[in-house]
DNA sequence: GTTGACAAACTAATAACATTAGTTTATATT
DNA sequence: AATATAAACTAATGTTATTAGTTTGTCAAC
């Protein structure tokens, strides 16, 4: 019997590859090595490298989606607000290559990627719920926080800055500092 | 007389091909057939692509150093905060690929580009001193206000949003909601 | 059990890329 | 005018992704 290889075991693969090795060293050579196969061979699984990538991201956005929902479960509020951010920063901690993987989408308009994150973002609309704001000033708070964490990624990569000040405050405090910012403009 | 091609040109060239057509369109190859030179002649004033990157990076860093000095230019406080916030965004949206090329630089711990982004976090902390935040604090806000930028030049990169709210406005509400939440944890 | 179909492996080949080595040529300096 | 040097060139190599065409293994129907 030959070992099977599925679309999950490619991906599986991918994931480490991409966690381990960097984003840039995803390649189908490396892949088919791993898999013990020839790199022609994948083009039976899947149809080209961009896809793979595509793929890769919507694994990621699925992770991500699943981790964040169990970081606001029991929580409202401002601690839920925060929790959700923390685990967004949190993931992209501990998959690197993965996050990447989302943010790199060679397709950011593909169907199932805006699916997942149209979830998340209805998911974030009920957390804000308790907050009577408009539909339209949720949208930016939400916007906001989404870019809070993603550029707190961004810095945790390109790393060297000083030291005495741990990344990990900062982000705790530019959440706090939002999240207080937020209701302080809802009490006028 | 040859056409004179200077490491100012070879960059002036690189910086076009990256905001017309990404980051990833870099080649040397392109590179070399605007201009009008073989691929390997390219050699002889750089020494590999992933320096060239390197270089294009630094190159970036210096104009978006010297935007936001300009935009904050006989401004103080909240007004002066927004104003460079703004003036960054405003930098990755006229000049796509070279901000990529800022965030995707192959070395980020290289010498210059840690001077000048020295540069501008001292430029900030002076903008901040009114505030009297504690050096600590000041850093955490500084982090806060450079991840939202960078957030948000990944979620206008990654567009697909909801365009009944424009990302402009989000851009600026979140400036605001987290300016606002430095001021009112001051006042406690 | 043999046959036949299908999936999934293979080999061979091509085109785009970065990079190195070695060579020629043009310009500027002595 | 002679020569040194910078900067172009050609030729070659190794790594990619990708396509086409072929073989092979497995499973189901007969």
């Amino acid at each position: 019997m030959r070992e099977k290889i599925t679309r999950q075991a490619i991906l599986q693969v991918s994931e480490e590859i991409v966690n381990q090795e960097g984003y840039e060293s995803l390649t189908l050579a490396k892949l088919a090595k791993v898999l013990k196969i020839k790199t022609p061979s994948l083009y039976n699984h899947i149809s080209n490298l961009n896809d793979l990538r595509n793929e890769l991201a919507v694994h990621a956005l699925k992770q991500l989606s699943h981790q964040i929902m169990m970081s606001a479960v029991g929580k409202a509020g401002d601690v839920a607000l925060k929790s959700i951010g923390l685990a967004d920063i949190h993931f992209m901690s501990e998959n690197p290559g993965l996050y990447d993987a989302m943010l790199r989408a060679p397709d950011p308009q593909n169907e199932e990627i805006e699916k997942i994150s149209s979830e998340i973002i209805s998911m974030l609309l009920r957390v804000l719920e308790p907050y009577h704001l408009s539909e339209e000033h949720a949208i930016h708070i939400i916007r906001g926080l989404r870019a809070l964490s993603h550029g707190f990624n961004t810095l945790e990569r390109r790393g060297g800055f000083n030291m005495n000040v741990p990344l990990e405050d900062s982000i705790s405090v530019a959440f706090d500092t939002f999240i207080k910012g937020m209701i302080t403009t809802l009490k006028k």
